[in-house]
DNA sequence: TAGCGACATAACTAGCACGCTATGTAACAG
DNA sequence: CTGTTACATAGCGTGCTAGTTATGTCGCTA
């Protein structure tokens, strides 16, 4: 507290983490396909996609890179907490957490 | 258009460009002030402030930040047609562009 | 126990973002 | 014409981002 000084509007910080993360086409793409994932994901058998959302190897190979730079794209979205991960019998699903998108919306309405 | 695929959602490119602009700690700084310029910022004798918003120079001293890395924030703004900038004499006044603004957050609250 | 499939992590590289100093440009003052 | 002010641009160094391949980890199956 004696090096580092609060910013005036605590609230831009916070948002700026939700901001990078949504900057990026690639991620952009992946929160729009999760919105209704049966409709752009083949049907999965261990996990409901309404309930649990995509599976990672879906989302990677519908995006056309690798497996590990699909990774890390939903993990930044994970940690940003605009997506839940469920892990299932070996298998991670992904799913869109609206209320955190909806407060990433009203923060960026109030700057 | 032989060489470039176009995006099945081409929103999504052009929330990319807005967001990236967003997404840094000093831009949405500048934003907030700009919000209401007259609160944050010196008195100025060439332009009003409710009309024109703030100068280039004030903006510069309250990030706390040298001239040119300033300038180019907010040529990054202007670029994504998030701020308007006014020439008047020899200064450049800069002002939020609130319909942008607004269409971006609707936009993003589409994805 | 051995092997496999799904995913995470590590290590590396290329490109972009952001800070700086130095310099260019345009408008005004004298 | 000269100098000053306000701002933009150029050039450079550094750190982060996003892609790759290689490898590790965990759960299931045989």
């Amino acid at each position: 507290m004696s090096t580092t000084e609060a910013p005036a509007v605590p609230v831009i910080a916070l948002l700026e983490v939700a901001l990078k993360a949504l900057a990026s086409e690639r991620r952009l793409q992946i929160l729009d396909w999760l919105r209704d994932p049966a409709a752009h994901f083949p049907p999965q058998e261990h996990g409901d996609p309404v309930d649990h959302g995509a599976c990672n190897l879906f989302i990677v190979e519908k995006l056309g890179i690798s497996q590990p730079a699909g990774s890390r794209h939903l993990k930044v979205l994970v940690d940003s907490g605009l997506v839940v991960a469920t892990r299932r019998q070996g298998w991670t699903y992904y799913r869109r957490n609206e209320s955190q998108i909806a407060a990433v919306i009203a923060a960026l309405s109030k700057i």
